[in-house]
DNA sequence: ATCGTTAGTGTCCACAGTACACTAAGTTAG
DNA sequence: CTAACTTAGTGTACTGTGGACACTAACGAT
């Protein structure tokens, strides 16, 4: 059996053709940050049909001279007002029948805020934009629970593996609101000692000369997160 | 400081809009294989600029009513007669300048072919379609040479933690075989006990009732991969 | 001063990963 | 036919990592 060729308009490169209709390009945010002791996730209410009054991810077209990457922080200013934020490319959908109106792809990406910053957005009035809770959340328009689903699992692995944990805290933090977002990420309770014991000889955290109080009760360490 | 309201182009939903430029989609594929006791990649020699008789990896454009992943295997039964194969998406490719001649996004796939199947195309008398070692690769067109790296990456690490080893064998291997597509892959030498011993113990392996005499030395017995 | 609450600390055990060397079974050459 | 060569196949001991587990420290409130 041999090499069947490839049908020349197809193979012969990649001339630009106007013979083939071209989808439309977007990118959806999953955005996370952690509030009210839960995992939460920025979504927006439509305004419009297909999936009208439906709650969405934000996104939006990519513009044609601008990046996947900067069209996704653009998005995640116009919607969150942040930037420099932790922002990593989730996986692109592309099924043809994932936006009734037509053929749009979609390139997924999912952003980590910190509790501070995260307050900009929840003092939105209008409230067509919102945090819910990634455990529970409401219906969604399009593909997007498909989407939210697979974002919650990138960032269950990638926490255990990587320091994405501390892009969802600010600057200074404890030790005990660090293992609280392993637990509430991985929905599970983590051993004090070891999870201590396991961050601490990863070497990244700085011990800071402050304490924080914060009740009745013995003040707590802040530490600090140097990255490499 | 309050939610920066998206201005109504941009964020108002995923309106269908002629106003917006569309780029062209393509899907790339990066084909692996293992021959000649070296990881091949399957490329193809462009006829046309730019990039004229650089080698690239093949791949076309998403037809408006396939999905992605029909895209890839459709791409990979064009170029490799393959199919049944395992594939996953890679990673997109969206800078505005790596393709001169407009915007083009890249979808790109993986994909991993046994030595058996690999014959087929190793066939192809034109020779415009080859296996090439994967650690030194001819220049490349376009951003091609970035998304080979990104591939290798991803197999590198792949390997370790699932059974993809298993795709690039045929239907019955021995231990040695893939042991040695483990240091191929991993470029550095694996202790052969510690090897088996944690291979047998994933309990995935079914020990045939047939050995392969390869040699003037002791024949090695067959395994075969059986699947969850 | 007592109570309540969260911060902070160390040891032991089980398991996984790694280092390491000899025998088994075939072919080939003399 | 046997000695030499080549790859297949096997077990043990050590080391480091992850997990289970309970008490003292420091503060505020009463």
């Amino acid at each position: 059996m041999k090499l069947k060729k490839p049908s020349s308009a197809k193979a012969s490169g990649k001339a630009k053709s106007k013979d083939y209709p071209r989808p439309s390009v977007t990118v959806d945010l999953v955005i996370f940050t952690i509030a009210d002791d839960d995992l939460k996730v920025l979504l927006i209410r439509r305004k419009q049909d297909p999936f009208k009054a439906r709650w969405a991810l934000p996104g939006g077209f990519v513009e044609i001279d601008e990046s996947l990457e900067t069209a996704a922080a653009r998005e995640l200013e116009e919607e969150a007002s942040v930037r420099n934020v932790y922002l990593e490319q989730l996986y692109t959908f592309g099924e043809p029948g994932r936006d009734p109106r037509g053929r749009v792809i979609s390139v997924a990406y999912f952003a980590l805020i910190d509790a501070d910053s995260q307050q900009i957005v929840a003092a939105d009035d209008a409230a067509e934009a919102a945090w819910h809770s990634v455990f529970h959340p409401p219906k969604l328009a399009f593909d997007h629970s498909k989407v939210l689903a697979y974002a919650v699992w990138r960032l269950r692995n990638k926490i255990e593996w990587t320091t994405v944990g501390y892009d969802l805290l600010p600057k200074k933090f404890t030790l005990s609101e660090l293992q609280r977002v392993y637990e509430i990420i991985l929905q599970h309770p983590v051993d004090k000692r070891n999870f201590r014991k396991k961050i601490l000889a990863q070497g990244q955290l700085r011990e800071l000369d402050e304490t924080r109080a914060d009740g009745a009760h013995r003040p707590a360490r802040l530490y600090t997160f140097r990255k490499k």
